[in-house]
DNA sequence: GAGTGGTCTAGACCACCCT
DNA sequence: GGGTGGTCTAGACCACTCC
């Protein structure tokens, strides 16, 4: 089933399983140009008859390689190499008290104050309609081993999530609250950097004008209403590492 | 096809294509906890059954479902609801050429220098066998419209990349170069934030102390040899946007 | 109109792994 | 051993879109 025309086994191929093996050699042929940036790929017929397989193990591999973003695929327009492939990489959306527990730190947190305010012209401008009501504000610290980890702002329209009003978070953070309780759909997450403010650097227990690693999210119900907007600032030499 | 035991057709679903409409039910079913987590599915043929399908387009929904991070599937232990699911994002990274003309920005290039040198320890450690030998290092900044946009600092393993020693990386930028010449297989990202120093200040035409965002990228062969390590420091302002 | 990919089906075999 | 998901097959119909 690895086999090409010549009847040999592929001597490069790692995966002997099918779809997947097809799927390297499609990569392997592009990556080294059999395939040329632009070009059209034989239909999935020809792949198949190529391959000895039937049609839908090249369509699954296929799919597989279009996912990675290096093929392009159309009705009757046939599958093309992508020309400038970008790399695509997914990574987790981490949970705060996960993150800290799996560095086998000791997970802490603690409430600053929650209150109800109109939020700044900054969080507006990100809001869909213009708020002009006062909605939950929150700010706390969570902390590893004792240590300031992150600075979590967050803004919750309790016009959408009214329950949110009832919930303690002194004890549990809106972070992990909102995860166990609101159905998420889907957002934006805004990834930057920023000298610390005083405010910052008091919770964070840094210096004023520490490099801070900025990480804003706006999350979304499934009608795309907004839920909340959160800022995490994490204290001073946090990376964010991600496998390709 | 869409219908559920009742047989009236699903108000809800927006897809009626068959195992999209599938991948839907059962993550309203997750997130409504109709299944909660932890808790075990049917297995695909009860599901198949109750959904009036195929086997095989359950299969297909549930490892859509899967790759979300939803649920865990393992043979003879069957599908089960992940109890602290965590949000996956897929992103692209960017090719910065691309990137700053998207926003209708002049892009532009310019070499500061290229050597050979032993790599200081901080990326040596990066290096998966310790490098005695000089190899390439380069630095060089990307700018739109003239304005400094990010500092690319690149050390390319030669005995890897041998015709690297040859490309003319005063026209063209060795972001630019690897990509269009040596094929990438994997890797690891690493996103943090620093204070600008003195030389990156200079480069970036910012201030001493500014918040850099910086992405660290390791670049490998199919063969697991590493090609590169390339850190960007981008100029203050910068924010990496990522839709979910 | 015609060729392409997208999907569904019904059946089959296999690899895994829990009990 | 037996139940589960993983995959393959051969055939079919459909949706899209290029010509």
């Amino acid at each position: 089933m690895c086999d090409e025309k010549t009847g040999r086994e592929s001597l490069i191929s790692k995966a002997k399983n099918g779809w997947q093996c097809v799927q390297e050699e499609v990569i392997r042929r592009i990556q080294t140009r059999v395939w040329e940036p632009g070009s059209l790929l034989p239909n999935e017929v020809d792949i198949a008859t190529e391959f000895g397989c039937a049609r839908s193990t090249v369509n699954r591999a296929l799919q597989a390689v279009a996912d990675k973003g290096l093929i392009e695929r159309k009705r009757k327009g046939g599958t093309r190499v992508v020309i400038h492939p970008e790399h695509k990489a997914t990574f987790n959306i981490p949970i705060i008290r996960q993150q800290i527990e799996q560095q086998d730190l000791e997970y802490g947190y603690s409430l600053i104050k929650t209150r109800h305010a109109i939020p700044p012209a900054a969080v507006r401008d990100r809001l869909p309609d213009d708020v002009s009501e006062e909605i939950l504000h929150i700010r706390a610290v969570h902390t590893a081993d004792g240590l300031p980890y992150v600075l979590e702002d967050r803004w919750i329209d309790t016009r959408v999530v009214p329950s949110a009003d009832e919930a303690d978070f002194s004890a549990q953070s809106p972070n992990q609250w909102l995860l166990e309780n609101i159905p998420y759909s889907g957002g934006t997450l805004r990834l930057s950097s920023e000298n610390a403010k005083a405010a910052d650097a008091k919770a964070l227990s840094c210096d004023v004008g520490d490099a801070l690693f900025i990480a804003e999210r706006l999350t979304l119900t499934a009608e795309r209403e907004t839920i909340t907007i959160v800022r995490l600032c994490y204290a001073p030499g946090y990376q964010m590492a991600i496998e390709l």
